[in-house]
Formats: structure tokens, C-alpha cells, sequence
DNA sequence: TAAAATCATATGAAATCGAAATGAGAATGC
DNA sequence: GCATTCTCATTTCGATTTCATATGATTTTA
């Protein structure tokens, strides 16, 4: 009956150890010893009965039911962090380096963004636009420290919440493709998200298909399949005017639902991240429901 | 630069006797002896820099730092109890009792908790509908667990979340009262947030007023309003067609927003407590966008 | 005013936690 | 293939923390 705590510098050490993928780095960032970290790993593995955390070589992997936790436990750091910032006090100043998706909600997500930093000038931000791939993994490589991204599902090393998202297909109002062979296909470069669900059931459905419109750029695309030059797949927020939703009756497979992350880095987290953070949180919640 | 964890168990310690009120009881909750609870809330206050409580006489007061902190420290008690509920296993069979206003969303939160239910047939609740002051009194005698209800503001013992709604005065379409001397208002019994800012608004404004009809149920009270009985104020979820909005250019004072509040108790929630918790907070969230 | 209740403080005993030292296993380099 | 290096696990020991018991101070209640 009595309430299990977690120690929440445990559950640092714990999302530390995984986003650093090593005891010792973890360690050094802490400002502990190596042996003082394996210990708080396994203190925390019995305070939860199970192990969290596999080593398979060089680096490390969480078990399931360190999957189920490092969620919770990112949530109550970054709880933890803005209590504890209200009282230390000032802005950090820092430059918080942004990663946006141009393949998602940059309108959105980019409005969201900016509007904060001029209410807040203490706010300092690099914000860069990209494919949602080359964002995680310059996340991974630490040149970023904020992420919004399309991701294919299961990445859970610097994963904090996630939505899911529902595409359709478009084309240009008035435009039957029922009848074409070899789909025409307006897409993002190779590596994106959207490409990757659209061919993927394209090739399901046993239907032939080319890419005949390809571009980084949100807006290009929207006004290629404006201009009738092939087909997309789109969702609600990158949806235009002008456009037609296609579905199973016009020959097409369903879609799967995209997965869309927000990644960060404790780490490098200030007090003005997590406010950004909840910014953007706000903002995918309110845009997706 | 060494970030401040604070232990979840002092923050547990803390929740806990605001919520009792008293050291000694939360002593007995927690397993452990009186001087340590003292002890414990010592090193939190220590950790934060500033008293978080104030004895005043018998009870204890929030200082300004304990109010800031408590929210927050709710809601990490609230992440680790799901953290860890996930692996302690079962269901815990307790009867959830919760309390939903009559005066505010009725319709909207009692299907979202009853389709809960429904759907995890281990939830075992029962369910009061009263006035929302009732309500509060009834959670802090240990009636309830979980409140949903209009509070003037400031309330932080059992507060968890908090939401604004702007209610706006309404008349059946078609009426108009800017020449009528003595506004004719339906209204909730006395005792009703709703009722308190219509009647503070109009005194304020030296509008002379009496109440035409009044009734705890909200249905009937719409349909008062919906015959021309008379005016009232609403909000979002309680809005229903054939019924204007009326505003300062009808000669009615501006109302200020009331506050919505999701109580509960930490000390008596199981899992299913939080599930259904996050249902509520999700549809409020939802609903007052 | 006496009795009861509540919280603060002091002290000793037990448990906790981390650094240093050491050991084991895998990757890397020659 | 063997040595080197890197990483993590384990043990020991010392310092600190943290609790319970006992007691005192203050306030409320009868």
C-alpha cells in the first residue's frame, strides 16, 4: 500500500545514460563516477522489478519496460526543471537551435515559434528547416536541440510525445486518375515520410507508379498538384484550397497514419526551451485535434 | 549548473499534508513518524530556498513559493503513480467517487466519464451531480475523490488543474431588454458561481435586477431562458440554439470569466483514478478551446 | 487552568550513497 | 592473434543522510 517514489535523479541518470548512450559520458555530465551511475541504474531497476536498460556491445538499448518508463520519465524532469527554474530564476540565454519539418505544419508550427520569441525576447532561437530524417538525426548528432519531425515510429532516444496523423490523397478538384496506369506522383525528395507511406501502399496495391514532381519545399508541391501535374498525399494542416480528397472508391489504398515527434535533449534544456516546448505541444495538440 | 532533483518523496510529503492539513496525519498516511515529516518538508524548503508553509494557529497555509510549487508537484506525484502503476499490475477495485457540476458541462463530462467506464468495466465509480460549491466541500469532508467544478479563484488544496471560460449573457432570440429597469434573471440557487457573477456584474454596474426563475437543474433553466423568462449567462458547452448572445451594446455589463478547477485527492487515487483523470482533463481541454 | 494536541529540536542508531580500486568483457589497432 | 583501450560491473570503505525515540514549546480545547 505504501506509494513506490522514484527518485527523480534516478530517472535522470536513466534518460541521461539513454540519450548519451553511455554510462561514463553520462557520468561526466552528472558530475559523477562511472560506478555511481551503474549503481543508481540498478537501484532504479529494482525499484521498478525489472531491468531498463540492455547493453548489446558498444552502446545501449531499453528494454520494454524501459520503453514504458522513459516516457514518464521525461515528463517529470522537464516538470521538475520548470519547478525548480521558477525560483533559480534568469534566463539562461542560450541559443536553442530548432529543428522544423518543411514536409509537416511548417506554417504552423513556424508562426507558433516565432510568435513566442518576439513576446519573449529573452528567448534566443536558431530555427532550421528541413526533412524531417536530416532534423533526428542532426538531433542525434547534438546540432540540434528541439525537433519537431515526421519519424517512422519506435525511436524512442529523444522522443517525448508523439501524435498520429491521418494523410489523404489529393489531386487538382476535378481530376480523375481512376483510369491511368502508372500514377503520377508529386513528392518530397527521397526520405521523406509522405514519399515513403505513399509508395509503400502504392506497391501493396500492386499499382505502378512514378514520381513526377519532386521538390523540399511544401509550397512547390501544393501548387504542383494545383497545376494538375500528378497526384499527392497531404493531412489537415498542409491541406489547401482547390484540392479534392481521393480515397478507396477513386482506386487508391489506404494510407498508414504518419507518426509526428517532438524530440528534444534534456540535456540542453533550459528554462526558455521548455516554456518553446510548451508552445509547440499546445500548438500540435490544438492543430491535430 | 548541477540541475536540482527534487525527490518525489518529499514532494509527496508536502502534497500530502496540505491535503490533511496536518503533519501528524500525513505522519500516519506516509508510514512514518511526526518529526520526520517535519524534517522532510525542511530539506524541501531548503531545496526550493524559501518556507513553503505557513502554521498559522491549527492548519496550515500555503506561502507564496508553496502555492507556485504545489501544482507542479501534483502532477509529478500524478506521472510517477502512472510510471509505476503500469508495473505494480491490477486493477485496485476501489469505487472512484466523483463529483461533476450541474452548473457547468454536465452533459459534455458525464458522457466522457460514463463512456469510460463502459469501456474499462474495472472502473468502478459513482457519480454526484450537485452544485459545484457542494461538490468542493463534499472532497474536502472526504466524501469524493474527484471534482470537477467553478471555484472563485485562489482554492489550492486540492487544486490539480485549472481552466477559464468567459461566459456571456443570453436571452431567447428576438427579445430585447435595454429598456427594461429590473433585469429578470434565471439562475442556479444561490450558492452558484454563475449566479454570483451575473449579480456582481450587474450591482457593479448599478443595474437593478431579480431573479425569475431559478432551478439546480440546467435543462430546465435553458428552457426558462429559451420561453423569455428571462436573461442569464452561459458558456461554450452550455450555449444551445435559439438563444442570442447579448453584450455591452445591449446595456449589460461585462462578466468576468469564471474558474473551472479539476480537484482531486492524491491520497486516495489508484490507477484507475488517474485514467480517468486524464479523460477528464483531455475533454476539458478539449471543450474549451 | 488543566489537559490534550500539534509541531520543533536534539541525539543516537541504522541505512544509504558515492568515490576509489579492481575486475571482466568487448571493440580497436597493429 | 595479441595487446591495448574503452566500457561497464563489483567490492570496500568512509561520509553523509535520514529516521525513530525522547523531550520541549506552543497552541487549542475542556
Amino acid at each position: 500500500m505504501a506509494p513506490i517514489n522514484l527518485p527523480i535523479e534516478l530517472l535522470r541518470t536513466f534518460v541521461t545514460v539513454i540519450e548519451v548512450e553511455s554510462y561514463t559520458h553520462a557520468a561526466v555530465l552528472l558530475g559523477r563516477t562511472q560506478p555511481a551511475i551503474s549503481l543508481q541504474m540498478k537501484r532504479l531497476d529494482e525499484l521498478v522489478g525489472q531491468p531498463l536498460i540492455l547493453r548489446n556491445g558498444r552502446g545501449v538499448a531499453l528494454t520494454e519496460r524501459g520503453e514504458a518508463l522513459i516516457g514518464h520519465a521525461r515528463q517529470i524532469l522537464r516538470l521538475n526543471d520548470i519547478a525548480v527554474g521558477q525560483f533559480a530564476g534568469g534566463p539562461d540565454g542560450r541559443v536553442l537551435r530548432v529543428g522544423l519539418p518543411v514536409d509537416y505544419g511548417v506554417r504552423m508550427l513556424q508562426s507558433s515559434v516565432t510568435a513566442l520569441v518576439r513576446d519573449n525576447p529573452s528567448i534566443k532561437t536558431e530555427i532550421r528547416c528541413d526533412l524531417s530524417r536530416n532534423l533526428i538525426d542532426a538531433l542525434q548528432r547534438g546540432e540540434l536541440d528541439i525537433v519537431v519531425g515526421l519519424y517512422p515510429g519506435g525511436d524512442q532516444q529523444f522522443l517525448f510525445r508523439h501524435w498520429l496523423e491521418y494523410p489523404a490523397w489529393v489531386a487538382a478538384a476535378g481530376l480523375s486518375f481512376a483510369d491511368v496506369d502508372e500514377l503520377p506522383l508529386a513528392a518530397h525528395p527521397f526520405g521523406c515520410v509522405y514519399r515513403d507511406r505513399m509508395t509503400e501502399a502504392l506497391e501493396q496495391a500492386g499499382r505502378r507508379w512514378r514520381v513526377a514532381f519532386s521538390s523540399p519545399g511544401i509550397g512547390s508541391l501544393q501548387q504542383a498538384v494545383l497545376d494538375g501535374i500528378g497526384l499527392s498525399c497531404l493531412t489537415g494542416p498542409t491541406m489547401i484550397d482547390g484540392l479534392q480528397r481521393l480515397s478507396a472508391e477513386d482506386g487508391l489504398p489506404e494510407l498508414k497514419p504518419l507518426h509526428i515527434g517532438l524530440f528534444y535533449r534534456q540535456t540542453h534544456l533550459g528554462q526558455d526551451g521548455h516554456h518553446l516546448l510548451n508552445e509547440i505541444e499546445a500548438t500540435l495538440d490544438h492543430g491535430l485535434t
